[in-house]
DNA sequence: GCCTATTGATAGTAATACTATTATTTTTGC
DNA sequence: GCAAAAATAATAGTATTACTATCAATAGGC
């Protein structure tokens, strides 16, 4: 299967950018530094100057890609969400018990980010923590609605969706699967945010990680004994 | 017990300002207006030129109480935690039996805000908006652990140790009692956000608010039948 | 070797997030 | 009722940010 996809992109909505990053070098290598740059002081402190300093560009050249930092964010987040939902795809597509397919799809959204190989310019793991850490930020804002209109954020309700689609496979009758899915999905996030900052909030750790607490949560909701 | 608590006020830990803003009528009508005007124009848009201008006082005068808006969001965000945990207090104290404890208390933590008399320049439905707009941001920063080592964040997260207490009174066994506590109170914020802004992945409503859902989800899961 | 697209360099602007200083007003202690 | 002290207001100034605009250099395709 591996193989199928081996020249396999992630789609990103195409208002996001202004020139697509994945068409030339340098759009690759402002996707490549913009995850490290943001994992190693944050996206407030993020400027296009920066940016262009660390790749040995400048900064005029980087507004062509993008018209913002907010919409370089919205990029990196929606990449982050469709590579999930094409991991998601892949490691459920063949369970066809709903009840283990559910298990599968939890594990897949609430583990740790792992590597991927396929991608060579993103590091899916600090793109993971970008996410724990500021994804909330790219729709915590006054133009939230006008960029969901736009469909800025339809790969992560997709996403979304599809975990409430094997809820309801699972239990037809449980009365809050849209809920209980967008729960888990931000759920996830905080508790690994929790785990590194705010400790005596969590009882998640290395040893007892999100997916455990969320495997449970889930399935004894929906009255199906794990 | 009104008449008690006639003059009480909020606690907010004296680091997160310069001058305490409860201690001069300048000082009321910075946070009165703020929470108005951030409400209005959203955090990121906020300066205290702005503030300043709308309370017929001097951006200087604003900077005696607070370092920088940043610190203004944690008193805003800390006086709302604090108010809700008197709230919680309160309003579960006379209750003894543990499981109508909790669903009192998931009522008060996820149930939309509502005015409250006692404090009069704080909107507390406007600020129950900006907690759900904006609290995520005064955390998601790179200063967070120094913040949270000042105990800028306790009252916090002495509410969802609150939570988990009584989580742990109704089933001594539960494996997961701070991070379900935790998963709650962010929950309940991201629910009412969905509501406003993301309705396909959420089944709450005006006639189904977030309550039901999160007394349902805890319910279940501590295998007490609501 | 020329056309075109891409990238780079430089300059400039309005706004932001402050700090510092000084002036004015208000409060209070006696 | 007045002087001293405290609080507030006014003004100015700085470094940085988040861009826009213009023009120069370069590279690749035919």
């Amino acid at each position: 299967m591996e193989r199928l996809f081996s020249n396999l992109t992630i789609t990103v909505h195409p208002k996001i950018y202004l020139k697509d990053p994945e068409s030339s070098d340098l759009g690759l290598r402002i996707i490549e530094h913009s995850i490290l740059l943001v994992d190693e002081i944050g996206f407030e402190a993020l400027t296009f100057k920066k940016l262009g300093q660390r790749i040995g560009s400048n900064e005029s050249s980087i507004y062509r890609y993008f018209e913002n930092k907010h919409k370089l964010l919205l990029y990196l987040t929606n990449w982050y969400w469709g590579w999930l939902e094409y991991k998601l795809v892949m490691e459920t597509y063949s369970t066809t018990d709903p009840t283990d397919k559910l298990k599968k799809a939890l594990e897949v959204i609430t583990r740790p980010v792992e590597a991927d190989a396929k991608f060579s310019h993103i590091d899916e793991v600090k793109l993971g923590q970008i996410v724990v850490n500021e994804f909330s930020k790219s729709y915590l804002t006054k133009e939230v609605d006008d960029e969901n209109k736009e469909g800025y954020f339809a790969i992560y309700k997709r996403l979304i969706h599809r975990l409430r689609d094997m809820i309801l496979a699972v239990n037809p009758e449980f009365k809050h699967p849209a809920s209980l899915a967008s729960t888990v999905v931000d759920g996830a996030l905080h508790q690994h945010f929790l785990m590194d900052h705010f400790k005596s909030i969590t009882d998640c750790n290395k040893t007892s990680p999100p997916s455990v607490f969320f495997k449970d949560l889930v399935l004894t909701t929906l009255k199906i004994d794990a």
